[in-house]
DNA sequence: TAAAGTAGGTACCTAGAGGAAAGTGACTGT
DNA sequence: ACAGTCACTTTCCTCTAGGTACCTACTTTA
């Protein structure tokens, strides 16, 4: 029974990393729903990468998203002012999507998660194995 | 029509950010399974900020989370080891989690999310009043 | 006798994100 | 005349993560 929120209802489909009623001192919740909810990172790192993209390379280069997908989380971003969408009234129309400058502020911390997960991803496989092993 | 997936069916509950058949260049997605899907961050966050704790004492500290989404989310950062859980068969039961080595390896990482959220979201929420106001 | 606390387990159900596929509009090439 | 391209948009449908509710076993307290 919770009152509808009064924040953006305008853009449909977004994730919610934070419930209903918690008091969440955790200060990180939101980046997630930003940055790191589903098709986000694969998106921002994509464009941070290999630079503005059309439409169409962007959806074949990130591969398994839909296009109805690959759009919702384009405006999204957009909106948040992490993308930068360019739209040319040719004929055939042509979009470029670029990451914003603000998305480049993010570059470290996608370095970060790299490095992280170069170093420990392993470790936690080793885990998943030691614990699967241990219980039926 | 995917054939079933051969990797752990054993943990209920695993959320998948990486979709079908995508080719992923993108090196973060498996990190994002793993540390950052729903209700880990704030988890992990509070175990490592406030030490060993009991389920309830984590139950009310993390607030909005119910008992059985708090209990999957344990077994599966125990299973990753990332949290480590000891269990006392008193009589009123006890058990205790704590962060593990490995958990504690992502304190950089909170940080600088942390770091970038208070520097940064603020101009996301601008981003987003002028998204809105420029379109209707 | 009964409730409360503790750490869950189990069964059922719903909301909503996301997938598949077809439509759209304006023009170009054959 | 008709197909094709691009960047969506719309409709329909499925799947499942997560919520609600109820259960365990044991002891203490009212």
């Amino acid at each position: 029974m919770r009152t509808a929120s009064m924040t953006n209802p305008p853009m449909p489909g977004k994730p919610v990393h934070t419930a209903g009623g918690g008091v969440q001192a955790c200060p990180i919740t939101p980046v997630l729903d930003i940055v790191f909810s589903r098709w986000t990172t694969p998106i921002l790192w994509t464009l941070n990468q290999f630079g503005r993209q059309r439409f169409v390379e962007l959806h074949r280069n990130i591969g398994g998203i839909t296009a109805k997908v690959l759009t919702q989380r384009l405006r999204q971003l957009e909106r948040d002012g992490l993308v930068v969408r360019t739209y040319y009234p040719e004929v055939p129309p042509r979009v470029e999507y670029e990451i914003s400058e603000l998305g480049q502020s993010l570059a470290p911390l996608f370095a970060a998660l790299t490095e992280w997960s170069e170093g420990h991803l392993p470790l936690v496989e080793q885990a998943r194995e030691a614990f699967d092993s241990a219980q039926g």
